[in-house]
RNA sequence: GCCGGGGUGGCGGAAUUGGUAGACGCGCACGACUCAAAAUCGUGUACCCACAAGGUGUGAGGGUUCGAUUCCCUCCCUCGGCACCA
């Protein structure tokens, strides 16, 4: 930025050269009154126009707030800021996502217990949070692995168990063999390990669910009423993914057994030429062990176990390359009497619908890839709408939308979705197939093997079977006395405080159940936490008394749901659902009033660094801390608000931060200077139709959350006012409130300046008159067939003969108008056009 | 492969019930101030053209229209999500 020959006692003295306006002193000035004021602490029982404003809270890593917190943080307390102004009553609340992964891999890294580091974090990112200036309400702050806290993630879990919401089963976990740790998939990316990079193998444990499927429908139901982002809502019912098909029963020839086969596609069944099952199915398990003779038992065996024993990377290596097994075994499709063979392949998943597929490689590409790989017969019941009947060679026979009939007997010359209906009429009547509704989404594994999350509050008797701790044992506490070096198993099994304190409470030969909650289930509540019962002696240090409930149903009545949400698009089918989910169940079992938890969504946008998101990984993450102390922190929040559409993000670069330390200078230079003492009435035009169009384009822009047009036209606004040489105090004090929710400490100290009442903060949004928007002239356009060829003044009111007759006069317009007009177009307060 | 967003000056971006494309800012150029620089202020800045006039121009090509960044069709590129979901 400098030449290298300037002595380093010169850059400091340029760094810190006086200027008008010093935000070094002023902000840290305004930040502390506001905290004295108890400005931003709301009565929430008072309350009369709420507005709940909230971002995404963080996680308390080590490391200092990034660019992309204060790209997420300052313009959304921008927005705040601008509600209040309105008139709301804004609760900006703040709190840590505090239970995970980092935390406990940095116990692991260095022996400091994750209670501590997190402790320290915390308090640290308070003090640079409050460095931003946002009006966060830190008397109601929350910490998710704090036992006021994590206690109602185990009353949680407790009303789940209790209404049948909660059960266990044995499933898969992801397992790094090198580590000795299961993962979390976010950890076990793309199948490797994290932390080491080696491939990760399946484990099967017995794990705890949440019951999400049963809300499948009401969760895509619900996204209809909600003010979220299309793409978004798209997600999350992709995510879902509700499909209306049929289940239908194929017996197994030469056995009592039988399989059931989910298709959507029920239409082409005269199609089916074999059938798929997942080496999950207990047919194929079955076979297997021998139970069911099979000629190719020991094939069927050996697939299984390869199957069962292929990491997710040897997975995706294979792309859609088929393999499989023979079982020996036939279907029988009771249409046509046709007989398929049973095979196993592990692209039949075991999680949707039943596990197996009737095989119509007509008409299915796997189908059709599956029967080239084992050549079995390929049969063609459909032709394309225009009677196009392909080559029976050709994959791309996949016809969804529209096609004909053939080779179906009944079903002959009927289109596809006619067809459809017909055969699932039929297959209901003969009893061959039962019409279903099959959901993508899965059950919530909750469980996880680790230290660092809320403990699940389940204990076992002797027999092993589970039974939830009582109420009134929770918080049921963390242990301390724990080894951080991973064993392979559980860190909890290794305290024996843990297992002491529960044979004292349950007796002899009980013990805790040892994994921990995932921390999306300390997410998916804490909305209602920020409103909990601040009042005495609803919770002592002993953690034992008496609580009042998880929320006050009148304070949820008035400030449920959320009224904006601001956060990344990365939790879109994660946080997202999850805490949807636990809203309605909560309702469901009488707690909330409301089962949406988040009425308004917006998803701030990504901030890159060299077209790369930021990561401490690949090292270039962008500290805001010397663009901060250098500039202030209003014009940091500004300068990343100019960037671009809030919701666009962009990749970072310093290169006009300038502009807007500009901005905030001249602001400062021009009100502490040019304002005198004339009233409005004595404004002239000019100025009282700018600041009246200032105020129309900033309340617009904010409304949409067009923070970069917002400051464009403040930007406007104070050429004007250079230009105009001075202003009166009114309009001045106008010019700041427009500026209080971008600039929030120069907004006030300006308004100090000026002789305002109180916090500019509180102060009214002002208000524009339309009327005084309008000008007296106007200038309109004037084109011949299209192309612009002059412009013409006129008044306002001139009527359309008077415009066209001052517009054909422009000699350059004239020069135009050769031969006869054959058309002229008049867009009042626009355009004339002639078409010659 | 499927679903969704987006392509506008040197750069970030503005403007869409179709009506003067490029607001605002950065950068750059020139000028003022200064011994000089920084800072600050002023002027200019889509491209072609010596000016004017004119022409070209919102990813590419086509269409509708007096008029298209905006509407329709075909294609290309790019970003994000899901991905053997029957």
């Amino acid at each position: 930025m400098w030449d290298t020959d300037i002595p380093e006692i010169l850059h400091t003295y340029i760094l810190f050269m006086p200027k008008p306006y010093n935000p070094s002193l002023v902000e840290p000035k305004w930040q502390k009154r506001w905290e004295e004021a108890k400005l931003y602490e709301v009565d929430l029982s008072k309350a009369k126009k709420p507005f709940y404003n909230m971002v995404m809270f963080p996680y308390p890593s080590g490391d200092k707030l990034h660019v992309g917190h204060w790209y997420n943080f300052a313009p959304a307390d921008s927005y705040g800021r601008f509600m209040r102004m309105k008139g709301h009553q804004v609760f900006e609340p703040m709190g840590f996502d505090a239970f995970g992964l980092p935390a406990e891999n940095y116990a692991i890294k260095t022996g400091v217990p994750p209670a501590q580091s997190i402790a320290k974090n915390v308090e640290t990112m308070i003090e640079q949070l409050k460095r931003i200036g946002c009006m966060y309400d830190w008397s109601r702050m929350v910490n998710t692995s704090q036992p006021e806290y994590y206690r109602w993630t185990q009353w949680l879990f407790l009303k789940m168990y209790e209404h049948g919401l909660a059960y266990k089963k044995l499933a898969s976990v992801n397992f790094c063999p090198s580590c000795q740790t299961v993962l979390a998939n976010e950890q076990a990316q793309d199948g490797r390990c994290e932390r080491c990079g080696t491939e990760v193998v399946q484990k099967q444990l017995n794990q705890w669910f949440w019951n999400t499927r049963k809300y499948a429908q009401r969760l895509l139901d619900g996204l209809e009423g909600l003010d979220w982002p299309e793409k978004t809502k798209i997600m999350q019912r992709n995510w879902i993914g509700k499909k209306e098909g049929i289940d239908i029963t194929y017996s197994i020839k030469n056995t009592n057994d039988s399989i059931v086969c989910f298709t959507t596609r029920p239409d082409t069944n005269f199609g089916a030429t074999f059938i798929v099952i997942a080496p999950e199915h207990p047919f194929a398990q079955k076979i297997a062990e021998g139970a069911v003779a099979s000629p190719h038992h020991r094939e069927v065996k050996s697939y299984l176990e390869m199957a069962r024993k292929k990491t997710e990377l040897e997975r995706q290596a294979e792309g859609m390359k088929k393999t499989g097994a023979n079982t020996g075994y036939v279907a029988v499709n009771n249409l046509n009497g046709q007989e398929m063979p049973i095979w196993v392949s592990d692209f039949v998943l075991a999680g949707f619908g039943t596990g197996a597929v009737v095989g119509v490689p007509g008409h299915d590409l796997r189908d059709f890839q599956f029967a080239k790989a084992f050549t079995l017969p390929i049969r063609r019941v459909v032709v394309g709408p225009d009677g196009d009947t392909s080559n029976i060679e050709r994959e791309e026979q996949v016809q969804e939308e529209a096609g004909i009939m053939i080779h179906s007997e009944f079903l002959d010359g009927l289109s596809i979705l006619d067809a459809k209906e017909k055969i699932k009429d039929y297959l209901e009547k003969k009893g061959w197939g039962k019409r279903v509704v099959s959901y993508r989404l899965r059950d919530w594994l909750v469980s996880r093997q680790r230290y660092w999350g809320a403990p699940i509050p389940i204990v076992y008797d002797p027999e092993g079977k589970p039974h939830p701790i009582p109420e009134k044992h929770l918080p049921w506490l963390l242990p301390t006395d724990v080894e951080f070096k991973p064993t392979g198993e559980s860190p909890l099994k290794h305290s024996k405080e843990f297992i002491k304190r529960t044979e004292k409470l349950f007796g002899k030969g009980w013990t805790p159940e040892f994994d921990t909650m995932d921390t999306f289930v300390c997410s998916s509540f804490y909305y209602l936490r920020y409103l909990r019962d601040l009042s005495p002696g609803t919770f002592d240090s002993s953690h034992r008394s008496q609580v009042t409930g998880l929320i006050d149903p009148h304070i949820e009545k008035t400030w449920m749901p959320v009224s904006m949400y601001i956060g990344g698009p990365e939790h879109a089918c994660m946080h997202l659902i999850y805490a949807r989910f636990v809203m309605m169940a909560l309702h469901d079992l009488g707690y909330v009033k409301h089962q949406e938890p988040f009425q308004k969504l917006v998803h701030q946008g990504l901030i890159t660094n060299q077209g790369a998101k930021m990561s401490k990984s690949k090292g270039n993450v962008v500290s805001p801390d010397s663009f901060v102390e250098r500039d202030g922190s209003d014009v940091f929040r500004m300068y990343l608000m100019f960037m671009g559409p809030f919701t666009d993000g962009g990749d970072w670069s310093d290169t006009g931060i300038k502009g807007i330390s500009r901005f905030v200078q001249r602001m400062a230079k021009f009100m502490g200077e040019k304002v005198n003492t004339n009233t409005k009435s004595e404004q002239n035009k000019a100025l009282l139709q700018g600041l009246n169009r200032s105020i129309k384009s900033v309340t617009e822009s904010l409304e949409t959350l067009h923070f970069n047009t917002a400051i464009s036209a403040l930007m406007q606004m104070l050429n004007l006012l250079e230009e105009q040489g001075s202003v009166d105090s009114d309009s001045a004090k106008t010019v700041v409130k427009l500026l209080a929710p971008l600039a929030p400490h120069l907004a006030e100290e300006l308004w100090e300046q000026l002789g305002g009442e109180g916090f500019v903060v509180d102060q009214h949004w002002p208000a524009y008159d339309p009327a005084l928007i309008a000008s007296d002239t106007v200038t309109y356009a004037v084109q011949v067939n299209g192309k612009l060829r002059g412009t013409v003044d006129m008044p306002a009111d001139a009527v359309k003969e008077e415009v066209v007759e001052a517009a054909r006069k422009q000699e350059n317009v004239a020069k135009y108008l050769v031969g006869e007009v054959k058309k002229e177009i008049f867009v009042a307060g626009k355009l004339v056009g002639f078409v010659v």
